[in-house]
DNA sequence: ACTTTTATCTGACTATAGTCAGCAAATGAA
DNA sequence: TTCATTTGCTGACTATAGTCAGATAAAAGT
């Protein structure tokens, strides 16, 4: 990266949060604070349980409570008891809240309207297009790839996710039982790794490195959710697991995979794997893979996890 | 604009004030207040009078002020008298508050850096290709226009702009008196209006419409400053006249201009305006334009003058 | 039965970001 | 000279957005 693309990161940054800040004050402040119009928005039609909520807009417990109760005086919320767990408690919006948030809702389409307003209809094509793809580009900045413990719940999660889609998309489905294991223990340093991509605090893939010997590591359970594809992640999870390799000391990955895969066979010759003699006898497998590694990391990524 | 684009501009809305809040809190604002933050930043290295802090970040006297005494207390900052107006400070770093400037001049590069940092090179290119659009068009939306006095600090400056360009850029240079007219009075209602284009309270642009007859309107003085050209403002501006000439009763529009304003004839070529045979005897005039309004505006803007 | 964890609430506190009325000096126009 | 305006300062006030330690109670593990 370089100062160029730097300063007009920084730019954008004053510029738009500027711009955005005045307007946003000037629509959805009107008589509300923002963190409250936020959190009736997040709340929503349906409804929502307050962990949820806290999650998802990163607030203090107490101060999501005394919001929520702020509301709650307003007549716009009201606060239940989850029936499983009589801790958890759901908020929902009442007659006057849904309308509220109606309200709320037009403002902001307002606020939208006068940006695109003045605008040709060429501009708001092209600037609608640039914005999905800062979004996009910004998501993707965003998602951080990590160690993490098998069977930690994001583990779990996303590895189910994982064993479901294959069984989806094989043709003969999918049974872990009959495949090649990489189970837990296999999966923990020492024995390998497991790397878990996020997103806001959501896991968005994973990717494993088992190690086979002193010399030969293997990659398994390679996935990215669905919505978080296109952003790279898979290159990202592949690099991150080959710098783990490489510190482990290890001069050769190998994988298999299943030819449903098509995607993941592309990142792996575009990846500089290439297609090698069966090694090993993974039912589930069509085309085998082999990388020798240099001393250093590829370039691209600066992932070090 | 339909449901699509302004969904699209909520989402980014949404997504990005949130992301930036998050890492603009985490790197500028270390130790220091963000309002402080911005203030050193724009008295930068020159210093600058506190008028124009004022307006720049647009703060109350009050608040400024009290900031200003906060780093002054620190050691960041001096004021003094500008000696031409006793009433008029001027903010200065010193030399402790100038190394504060760097160092969060650093922080920001991280920030920047660690937007960056996870992207490929290619992905690189693309967000800030995509950021610079964006800042573009957003800028482009906030261009207000507004009818003016031909008196005010605004249009004289902009007028004295234009009479500087065309001097610059006609063979023979300009005279204005040896031109037709457009005094002020001749362009205050009902004789006549000038409309100027404003960004953040900095003029950038005028077009003034001469009521010559009850029929007949002439376009005069339009003019875009430089660094706000490709933004669609002549079209804004012209679009505007139209429309005040239609409110007006006026049913045709004409203009003259000189053969080196290419862009400017593209502009009235492009708007409907035609060639026509001389109506005057303007000296600096190569080409001559027409045309007719219909009974209401044209679609694109929604400048309502 | 017990400890630990999870989910939420409460009270007390702080920081940040303003707003507003009024004052005072300097300036500029009538 | 007079008087309105500009410019900045001050004190008093408010709103917003948190943080933190501890309380409480249900659920889950052991």
């Amino acid at each position: 990266m370089n100062r160029r693309q730097i300063k007009s990161v920084r730019r954008f940054n004053r510029e738009v949060t500027r711009r955005l800040g005045v307007l946003s004050n000037s629509f959805l402040g009107r008589g509300r604070p923002l963190s409250e119009a936020r959190l009736l928005y997040e709340i929503g039609i349906r409804g929502a349980e307050v962990r949820d909520l806290r999650t998802r807009l990163e607030l203090d417990s107490g101060y999501l409570s005394r919001l929520l109760r702020s509301l709650e005086r307003q007549g716009l919320v009201r606060r239940m008891q989850a029936r499983d767990d009589a801790r958890a408690t759901t908020a929902k919006l009442t007659q006057k809240g849904q309308s509220e948030l109606k309200t709320l809702n037009r403002l902001s389409d307002h606020y939208a309207a006068s940006v695109l307003g003045p605008l040709s209809q060429d501009q708001r094509e092209r600037l609608v297009a640039s914005m999905e793809e800062v979004e996009r580009l910004m998501r993707a900045a965003a998602v951080q790839i990590a160690p993490a413990d098998p069977r930690s719940p994001g583990a779990r999660a996303s590895l189910k996710a994982y064993f479901r889609e294959l069984k989806d998309r094989f043709e003969h489905g999918f049974d872990a039982r009959k495949s090649i294991t990489a189970d837990p223990e296999e999966l923990t340093p020492p024995n390998g790794y497991l790397l878990l991509a996020s997103l806001d605090g959501a896991t968005i893939g994973c990717g494993a490195l088992k190690i086979k010997d002193r010399r030969i590591g293997e990659v398994k359970r390679m996935w990215v959710a669905p919505e978080a594809r296109g952003l790279k992640i898979g290159e990202r999870l592949l690099t991150a697991l080959e710098t783990c390799a490489l510190a482990a000391g290890l001069r050769t990955l190998r994988l298999e995979t299943n030819r449903a895969l098509k995607e993941a066979q592309q990142l792996y010759r575009r990846s500089g794997y290439r297609e090698v003699a069966p090694f090993n006898t993974e039912p589930y497998a069509h085309h085998w893979f082999e990388k020798h590694l240099g001393p250093r990391p590829r370039k691209p990524s600066t992932d070090r996890p």
